[in-house]
DNA sequence: CTAAAGTGTCAAATAATTGGACACAAATGT
DNA sequence: ACATTTGTGTCCAATTATTTGACACTTTAG
């Protein structure tokens, strides 16, 4: 089954070919970049299902600070479009802020064609999920309450909702995603 | 300001000392494991605001498979509790994966002080977050209405509310609580 | 041991959600 | 191109949820 769009940014040719003979069978369509400066252009033409950022853009320059900063930029505006960073210079820190700043995944060149391709995938599904309005709240409620020790009327009050209107959730909803044995922290007594 | 309890996991004593140093000023209560074996005992019993887990436990591996298993196990019984990460291997894979598997942050030794207690700091603060339902709910709206290209038919379906009450949420919000530049010309249409 | 804060539960007023309906616009298939 | 399906905006009345306020009671702190 193929996935859609994947748009592609990078400064070197040879990279782009490559990738796109990697990914051809993967992807209906594959657009891509040799700059990221007009890149929010593209996505709005395009409206790619996944984005894999390069880096590194200034020969020379290999802090990462420029794929960083269009990460922010692509993230903040799209921030439902995954995207998947690759660079050459495989760095913890780096990494690690990437994926705080909205990075889907974070991939060191040179890379492996399958393990693209599935975190690729990876990164779509992941997207991709929707979850109902009663789950999402369901899970929230629970997890403000658990963050209030089961204070109601405190995890009533953060949540903006009233002291009874929590009771009648709670109440709705007995065992709700607890996988695990039988005890909840805080159960000492 | 004191930041609660914090759960420090290592084996090595040397590193835990030097923890509990670094960080006495910082937490009001340091508690430590040489082992993550009753690390769910521990915490059932410490209540930890946040948790600093080393990633290898049996000296000679140090692919850190241990320390991803427990964060794991750790992670699905109190998702609540931010796990910060540390190791001596410094290898992006095992960055990715742990981020991915839910670690708020993720370390390497030899480690800077300030940036760790920024970095515990950081990861209390982001997981003390609360919003409230209403936020929550309008956030997600949103993201769904846009995966449906507008769609509110279909949106409202996944997210399992009538269509009218789709209507009246989205009337009720028109410029939601976007975080956000002012605008950026998308020049898309 | 008080006083303050929280709990569980009730009821009545208010708001939200639902399912159905309708005329019309847009996409779809043949 | 035409007919069919699907989606849109917008009503309505019936049903649910939510809120506000209240009450006796337990827990928590000073």
């Amino acid at each position: 089954m193929k996935h859609g769009t994947i748009l592609v940014i990078d400064d070197n040719p040879a990279i782009l070919t490559a990738v796109k003979i990697c990914l051809a069978c993967t992807f209906e369509r594959i657009v891509t970049l040799d700059s990221p400066e007009k890149v929010l252009v593209t996505i709005a033409q395009e409206n790619p299902t996944v984005i894999l950022l390069d880096m590194n853009f200034s020969l020379g320059v290999n802090s990462g600070q420029e794929g960083m900063m269009w990460l922010s930029v692509i993230h903040r505006k799209h921030p439902d479009i995954p995207i998947v960073l690759i660079t050459a210079y495989a760095d913890v820190k780096l990494a690690v802020r990437a994926l705080k700043n909205g990075a889907a995944d974070f991939v060191t060149k040179p890379w492996d064609n399958d393990e693209l391709i599935r975190v690729l995938k990876d990164a779509i599904d992941k997207a991709g999920e929707i979850i109902p309005l009663d789950q999402l709240e369901t899970e929230h409620v629970r997890k403000v309450l658990n963050k209030c020790d089961g204070n109601m009327k405190k995890a009533a009050d953060l949540l903006g909702i009233s002291r009874q209107t929590l009771y009648n959730k709670v109440k709705a909803s007995p065992l709700p995603p607890l996988r695990g044995e039988g005890k909840l922290r805080g159960e000492g007594e």
